[in-house]
DNA sequence: TGACGATTCCTACAAACGTAGGAATCACGT
DNA sequence: ACGTGATTCCTACGTTTGTAGGAATCGTCA
């Protein structure tokens, strides 16, 4: 399984995920502007990941360029699983329900899901 | 909102929801029998969700009592939305679909999942 | 070529978390 | 009444997380 990554580590790598490969000011640039972190901070969320080998780093022209190893539907598919467990244990249908009650979702959203719990009905 | 509720505390907080109010032997005894835990461990988390205002003690015969001081559903709910932006970013559907896509569901789960989207399609 | 801003690397430090141990006290059985 | 095991309360300690600071270096512009 993917090591642990931290609510704050989260957040760095959702931008390195989606703008990959990055150096450490995209990422700083890409957070929310009104982000509390300073550049310094974000670099040590990404040192830590690097050490944790979800990223990777190569020099290009005396910059570092960052690049996830690990695959972010790995790493949220592990995470989403410990969360099953811690907060519903293991429950997947109270889970589901409760997020189809609480959420908002559109008309597109929920034409999908219906079509896959039809596919699914009767499946296993 | 609830405070953070950390991980091995949910552990012990689902006991505590599961069979209000208990003892700290009960909690100990309830959780699974190969938990590395000692009663001592067991005890330490039942004090710290009790600082947190999670838990309220009271002396039963002179033996601890734990009673939940806030909801399960209002704890649930607080955690869900914090997963939902940590690893989703906010987007619900996709959300949804991960889950129905990699978990086990009954027909009669399923049947009850159709049927709130049946309710909530167009009502928004 | 010298100053200045950007970047990297290393170091720090407090709070939260996981994981208990020890001392004191209580309650029950002999 | 005394020993023993259960329970409580207080204390401890290493790790992870959040949040950077400082020193050294690099690259650029005047």
């Amino acid at each position: 399984m993917p090591p642990k990554i931290s609510s704050a580590e989260w957040e760095v790598m959702n931008r390195v995920w989606d703008r990959n490969p990055v150096t450490a000011a995209e990422v700083f640039d890409a957070l929310p502007h009104d982000n509390e972190w300073k550049q310094k901070t974000v670099n040590t969320f990404l040192a830590r990941l690097v050490e944790k080998g979800v990223l990777a780093v190569t020099k290009q022209d005396n910059v570092n360029l960052y690049t996830p190893r690990l695959k972010r539907e790995e790493c949220v598919a592990s995470e989403s699983e410990t969360f099953l467990q811690r907060v519903f244990q293991g429950a997947a249908g109270p889970l589901l329900l409760h997020f189809c009650d609480n959420v908002e979702l559109s008309d597109e959203e929920i034409k999908e899901l219906q079509k896959r719990l039809r596919q699914k009905k009767g499946r296993s």
